[in-house]
DNA sequence: CCCAATCTCCCTATCACTTGATAGGCTGTA
DNA sequence: TACAGCCTATCAAGTGATAGGGAGATTGGG
């Protein structure tokens, strides 16, 4: 039985990568939850806590599951996954997209993301320049994707990736 | 001289590429111009229409930017500028990554960019499929540039492109 | 075993502030 | 006269956040 705390997790970060940071609330989330807002404020103070845990768990998440990856294509999978079951964007996709908006805390986890990444897919790919294209095809192509209302664009966009 | 009407969509488009759709505000927008968020609603009146018509304002601007363009590279150009000068993202980017939030209007014109943006690059590179993951490319090169404060992210991105 | 102290988790109520939007008035120009 | 473009004033709703209370479980000393 997943606890309150998780269920306020799992709620803010569909919401922010439906949304965008700004585009959440204490009150969505509770809401969503069967809590009141001023319960969630117990678990995290503040939105920027919250946030930040968010996409911390969601980072450790997304590295286990590739973390044995030993093709492209497996990363390809991991992020198609995400897309195809609720529609939704990587999160720190959508956190970079509305970078001047976010905490310090925040800004940082998506960045440790993309760094952490891009150092992962290097191994596969053998240096830098391809992860960090790589990587880019990805999150462009789930955002190409999403906007178009068509996970065949994600396919597309990525088919070349190896 | 530019018209306070012009005044406005720079504001707004400024001001989206930094915070998304449900981070900016009239009155952001106003104090920016000069004026009270009542008059920007005389220009336009909902927050819906001002942002489609900046969106709008956009895609024609860009477009006429690489409408003469003969290879990828003068479009991996295009969006490095807007980077560089402001450290800002394509527009459409931040709105599709702000998708369930758009009102139609807006998401459409979001819609409309990537698919004429797709159909110019195929001109290009011959066929949908390069011209996807090109565009794909190119909006995540730009996401993870902006995350990392590195503008050379983007041109290692970027770099095998053609 | 008991009972008080404490802690966890949630509540109501409220705060100051921001939001998009509207009504209606003023002024200069056509 | 009529319109464009701006204003003040205001609205209802939503925002993040805080103070303080209450029910229930946990804990530790006697």
């Amino acid at each position: 039985m997943p606890s309150k705390r998780t269920d306020i997790l799992d709620s803010a970060e569909r919401r922010i990568r439906s949304f965008g940071y700004t585009g959440f609330s204490f009150r969505d989330v509770a809401s969503d939850v069967g809590i009141k807002s001023a319960s969630v404020h117990h678990h995290f103070p503040t939105k920027g806590d919250l946030a930040a845990e968010v996409a911390h768990r969601y980072s450790d998440r997304f590295f286990e599951e590739v973390q044995s990856a030993k093709t492209v294509t497996q990363w390809t999978a991991a992020f198609r996954t995400a897309l195809s079951q609720d529609g939704q964007l990587c999160l720190c996709g959508v956190l970079a997209a509305n970078r001047d908006a976010l905490p310090p805390g925040v800004a940082q986890e998506a960045r440790a993301f993309f760094e952490t990444a891009i150092e992962a897919l290097s191994k596969i790919t053998g240096n830098v320049e391809s992860a960090t294209r790589t990587l880019a095809t990805l999150e462009g192509a789930m955002i190409l994707a999403r906007s178009l209302g068509d996970l065949s664009v994600y396919d597309t966009a990525t088919k070349g990736l190896r």
